[in-house]
DNA sequence: CGCTATTAAATTGTATACAATAAAATTGTT
DNA sequence: AACAATTTTATTGTATACAATTTAATAGCG
């Protein structure tokens, strides 16, 4: 008999798990490409964040990354370290920190190029199947 | 111009990022009703697998949650400490941990019976959207 | 202007994750 | 039996994550 009380309870009923175990994978096949970049996975979508908007405030990237500033400023330390952004109060307001890609920063975009590409070949699913995840893990982002 | 070379490092046109965000972003949904049973997300998901195996080694749980030793002796020591599992080296091959689930870990799951039902309120997904997803989701997982 | 409320980052504390390594037990092979 | 190879956990080190709190700056208001 399968249809007991606590079925909802058992890990393969789950929705989240295979969310939580999925990204963790993702994540883990980034590594070797990354490693060659010297990022981690979070220091790579922050850095595509700047590629793309150049400067942004903490707050701004936050929203973008859905990470709060307790993630974000050490991790920041560290790609300041390295070279690749600059950190620095606003102006007109000092409670803004303002982040600016360098042009070590911009460099790197050359390199991580084919980090896409080679992920992109891990993945096993058709054009049809990652749109559809994509647009499904967007609605459930949206509004949980 | 929107075909330019670098589109596939833009953080919207990544199928990783959506699955990394969603993924915290549900953990965090869990937190509240966690909290009511002192478990964290992955103490959870452990528990989940010991209310339906009863007795596991590392290495068989390890193989379910896609965790690790690292993982998951710091959270197994957790666990016992809070008197929801038990941990004895195997009789036969001392190599082996043997975890199982104790009386007050059993009573834990008629406690936690309804984190499910309140986490599928939240996920604004129909029932057949949530079934791809699923279906997906461990597609993806299944050979990465 | 002076004071309270709000906002933005940083800090602190706790709990993962995972690679790399170590330690201990068991297996396999000669 | 002796010893190398393998297996299973544990440990170490680094990097997130995030809640809660703190600090500093600015905004709003009488």
């Amino acid at each position: 008999m399968s249809d007991e009380k606590y079925n909802a309870l058992k890990l393969e009923n789950q929705l989240c798990f295979p969310l939580y175990a999925c990204s963790k994978e993702v994540v883990r096949r980034y590594k070797p490409y990354l490693d060659k970049l010297d990022l981690t996975y979070t220091q790579y979508i922050t850095m595509m964040v700047m590629w793309d908007k150049k400067t942004v405030n903490v707050k701004e990237l936050g929203e973008y990354l859905y990470l709060d500033s307790g993630t974000l400023t050490p991790l920041l330390k560290k790609l300041e370290s390295k070279g690749y952004i600059k950190r620095e109060r606003s102006k007109s307001d000092e409670r803004n920190l303002i982040v600016t890609i360098t042009e070590k920063g911009e460099a790197l975009k050359a390199d991580a190029v084919d980090v896409p590409v080679k992920m992109g070949q891990c993945v096993k699913l058709t054009a049809e199947e990652a749109k559809t995840l994509y647009r499904l893990l967007y609605k459930l982002l949206k509004d949980i």
